[in-house]
DNA sequence: GTGAAAGCGCTAACAA
DNA sequence: TTGTTAGCGCTTTCAC
C-alpha cells in the first residue's frame, strides 16, 4: 500500500526540519523565498496533504459541522440541508448530516455522535418527541455553539431560525376568507405540542375568528401521514362538507390531494384548497395548489450566517425568523 | 469553559497510569475486576468520552464513510442515502455526504474532501460530465475502498452496484407493447454517453424493435429538466402525435404529466404514460402511473453489504444489480 | 496486574 | 531565517 507523504518525510528529505517545512507550506513570512519553493515542489510532487487527524488533535477543530432532522426525505430538510451545504462548503467546512426520525432516542444517539466527531458546531430541527432540551444545551457550554431552525424548544434560552410561522398561517387564514370560505378542514401533521404546530394553528384559528366569525374550522392533528387521506375522504362525504382545506406541509398535501381525486372533486369548483409548502410539490398539481411559501433553502443560508455571527464572539442569544409569502395557484 | 475529561485525568485522580485507564476502559483482561470497577465509575462520573481525534490519529481510522452524489435533490439518492445511513449507523459508522451537481471540478472537490478527512470508504454516483476515473482510483491505492453506484463508469475495473437497467428498460419497453402502442415518445434525462442511459436506451429500442417492428420510436435526450415540458407539449400537438411516453426518471415524470395535463388529456384514454421511477411520485397522479421501480432503498443497503466485503478483504472486483419490477399503475 | 515509554503527524512557543 | 522542544490524547509494546 502507498504511503503518505508526512512532514517528517519532507523534511528528511530535504535536509530540513519539520517545523520549517511545516512554516514554508503555510507561507510563514519568516521562511526564506527559496527554501519555501523547494519545499513546495517536493511537497507537490509527493502529494502531500496534511494529516486531518493529526490537524484536528492539534487544533481541537474539526471543520465539520453537523446537522440533526427528523427526515431526510423531506422537501423541506432537502432544501434546509442543500443550500445549507452550499454556504458552509464555501467557508471550507463539511457537513455531518444524521435523522432521526420521531425517535428521541435516536436523537440522543446523534447528539452523541456530532459530541464525538467534535462537531465545530451544530444546527438541530428537533423530534416531536423530544422533551429535554438539557443534553443539546451542553455542547454550547463544552464550546459547541448549536443553533435549532424551524422546529425549535418553545422556551429555552438558545438560538432559534423559524419561519415567520404566525404569518404564513395567518397569510393562509386571510387568503380563506378572501375566497369566502365558510368551512375549513384543517390538517396539521405531527403532535400539537410541536411549536410549528401551535404557533401556527393558533395564528390561523385566531385570524379566522376574527375576521370570519361564522367559519366552521374542523383543525386535525395526525401523526401519521397515512391517516389524512381517509381523514379527508371522510370528511368530503359528510352530508356537510368542508368548502376547502388547510394542508399545514408538503407531507398532509399529497394524501389530501389523492383524497380530493378519488372523490372526484374539482378544484377550485367543489372544494377549496391552500396549503403551507415548500414550494415544488403544489406546482405538481392541476390546477396549480396557492400555497404559503416556507422555503428551507432561504433558512438554510440564514442559518449559516448566524453560526458565523456567534464564531466571531457574537454570542447573545437570538431569534431570527423569515417571512412567508403567498403563491397564487388555481385552488381556490 | 469546561473541560473535558481526559486519560490522563483520570489516571491522576486514580494514582494509576494513563494505560491501566485505558486497558480498564477496554475490559482488557489483564486488569483486576477491582481497578476496572474504580476506573470505570470515575470515568462515567466525569463523562469521560475518548477524543475521537486522537483516537483517529492513533489507529488511522475515522469510522466515516462518504457519499458523493450528483444531487440530494433527487428521490433516488434520497432513499438511497435513507437506506445506507441506516445500515451504517448498525455498524458504527456515520456519513459524510456531498453533491456535485453535474459538475466534474465540484466532483473532484469533493473527492479531495473525502481524502482530507480520510473517510474509511466511499460510495460514488459520478455526474455525467466525469470523464477521468483516475483519481477516483487512487482511493483504493492508498486504502479507501470505493464502490460506484447507478452512474457508475463504463469500463474499468471497478466495484459498481447498479440496477438491472437492461431489465428495466425491457420491461417497460415489453409492458408498451402488451398495450399495443404504436408511436412512443422516449424522454432520457442527462446525455446520451451516460452509462444508464446508454444502457437502457439499448435494450428499450431493441426490445420494441423485436416485438413490435413497426412501433416509431421518438427518442430525447437533454441535460434540462426544464425542456421536457415543451418538448412533450410540441409532441403531443403534432397531427401524429404518440399514443404513450416512456419516461426514463422521476425528474421527467413530473413535466411530461404536466405537458399531458396542459393539453387535456386524459390517461389511458387519450395517452399511454410508463416510467422508470423510485416509487413515489407515480403515486400522486390520477390515474397512478404504471412504472418499473428501481427503488434507492436496496441498492443503499446492498452497497453497504458489498463495502463490508471489502473490509473483510474480499477485494476482488465485482458488479452487482439489483432486479427490477413492474408497478400497475392505470396509465396503460 | 500494572507501569513506562514511544509514537501517530502536526503546531507553536522559545532558542539560536 | 531556521531548529529544538514540548505536547495534543490515545494505543500498544515491552518490561517489571
Amino acid at each position: 500500500m502507498k504511503q503518505f507523504s508526512t512532514l517528517k518525510k519532507l523534511a528528511e528529505k530535504l535536509g530540513l526540519s519539520v517545523s520549517t517545512v511545516s512554516r514554508a507550506l503555510k507561507d510563514h513570512p519568516d521562511i526564506s523565498p527559496a527554501t519555501r519553493q523547494r519545499v513546495k515542489e517536493l511537497a507537490e510532487l509527493t502529494e502531500y496533504e496534511p494529516n486531518t487527524f493529526a490537524v484536528n488533535l492539534r487544533t481541537n477543530k474539526s471543520k465539520i459541522l453537523g446537522v440533526i432532522v427528523p427526515y431526510f426525505q423531506n422537501l423541506f430538510y432537502e432544501y434546509f440541508i442543500a443550500a445549507l451545504d452550499e454556504e458552509v462548503g464555501k467557508a471550507g467546512y463539511s457537513l455531518l448530516v444524521l435523522q432521526s426520525g420521531e425517535s428521541a432516542e435516536t436523537e440522543a444517539r446523534n447528539l452523541h455522535i456530532m459530541k464525538k466527531n467534535r462537531v465545530d458546531g451544530l444546527f438541530v430541527s428537533v423530534t416531536e418527541n423530544t422533551v429535554d432540551i438539557k443534553p443539546f444545551l451542553k455542547l454550547p457550554e463544552i464550546g459547541i455553539p448549536i443553533i435549532f431552525f424551524d422546529r425549535v424548544p418553545e422556551f429555552e434560552a438558545c438560538d432559534k431560525i423559524c419561519f415567520a410561522d404566525h404569518e404564513a398561517a395567518t397569510l393562509a387564514a386571510k387568503r380563506l376568507v378572501q375566497s369566502n370560505k365558510k368551512h375549513v378542514l384543517c390538517l396539521f401533521w405531527g403532535k400539537p405540542s410541536l411549536s410549528v404546530n401551535q404557533k401556527r394553528a393558533a395564528a390561523f384559528e385566531n385570524t379566522i375568528k376574527q375576521l370570519s366569525p361564522k367559519t366552521i374550522l374542523d383543525i386535525r392533528f395526525s401523526d401519521s401521514v397515512q391517516d389524512f387521506e381517509p381523514i379527508t375522504m371522510h370528511e368530503l362525504q359528510t352530508p356537510n362538507p368542508p368548502d376547502a382545506i388547510f394542508c399545514n406541509g408538503d407531507n398532509i398535501l399529497i394524501p389530501a390531494m389523492r383524497a380530493i381525486q378519488k372523490s372526484k372533486l374539482t378544484m377550485p369548483a367543489d372544494i377549496g384548497l391552500i396549503a403551507i409548502s415548500n414550494g415544488m410539490l403544489p406546482t405538481l398539481y392541476n390546477p396549480a395548489v396557492t400555497f404559503v411559501e416556507t422555503n428551507g433553502n432561504k433558512l438554510g443560508r440564514l442559518a449559516f450566517k448566524r453560526l458565523q455571527e456567534v464564531f466571531d464572539g457574537k454570542t447573545f442569544v437570538r431569534e431570527l425568523s423569515i417571512p412567508a409569502t403567498l403563491v397564487e395557484g388555481g385552488s381556490l
